[in-house]
DNA sequence: TACTTTATGCAACACCGTTGCGATAAGACT
DNA sequence: AGTCTTATCGCAACGGTGTTGCATAAAGTA
């Protein structure tokens, strides 16, 4: 795992401990480059207690390492957020789309338009996208 | 219940049998005009079944009376959908606003303005606002 | 009314996500 | 290193969600 030292420098710059259990969900998040479920975890993290799994989840949320996706199937998954993101400072203004045919969930680079309604104080906005991906467009 | 006729023209129009359980449910949907959630139905029918509740839900999706809302909480919410909706003919293409301080979900009037990525192929897309609603802000 | 088809109600099940709590490990400080 | 404090882990348990199977009841149709 040459990435050791990158993920503890993340750890340690969003206020996390450093654990086996961190370093090991973190790692798949980097490696895979793409958003994963907590079934996905599961798959990979086979010994990891579930209850570990979510905790770390949630904290990564909540520290802005990861965003929760939503998904009209009830499965969230996560993503890595840009580097900026911190702690009460979330900003994944991009779109995600989800593949019909392979079920992946990918974080677009195009952004949100911003949006205003008037009378409405809006915050976040959250865009996903459903038909088929790149991959299996081809 | 004034609109009784209206709903049970609803329900033969989208092939569905008009059952009591269906009739009360259409009728809260159409009475409190705004998106409901199964915990919302059950509260307001309190000695209807669980099982039932969901199916109707179901029922009434899979129809195109209803459209179902993903939510960052992972509790679904429901909303009419537009008289044009049809059964293999959804087209919900309108905002939904979530309100942090009600947790209402609103359709919103405006609609989703067209997106087109390089590469993929969409077929669907769900916007979700969060923020202060109208109500709220007030 | 009798008949066919569909919906309902109930029990049961498999998940999901959270909480409480004792045990354990991480970080900080001598 | 050793010690202390504090956060995390692992386990059991819980409440909620959504589904399925099956017998019963009701809706639609003639």
């Amino acid at each position: 795992m040459a990435r050791y030292s990158e993920i503890k420098k993340i750890l340690k710059s969003h206020n996390l401990r450093i654990t086996d259990g961190r370093i090991d969900v973190l790692e798949l998040f980097i490696r895979h480059a793409k958003t994963l479920s907590i079934k996905d975890l599961q798959e990979e993290l086979k010994d990891s207690d579930r209850v570990t799994l979510y905790r770390i989840l949630n904290a990564f949320t909540k520290q802005g390492i990861l965003h929760k996706i939503p998904d009209d199937s009830g499965v969230p998954n996560y993503g890595l957020c840009y580097d900026t993101c911190d702690e009460g400072d979330h900003h994944h203004d991009h779109m995600h789309f989800k593949c019909d045919t392979c079920g992946t969930i990918e974080c677009l680079e195009e952004n949100i338009p911003p949006i205003s309604i008037p009378g409405y104080l809006i915050t976040e906005a959250n865009l996903i996208l459903k038909g088929t991906c790149k991959t299996c467009v081809a």
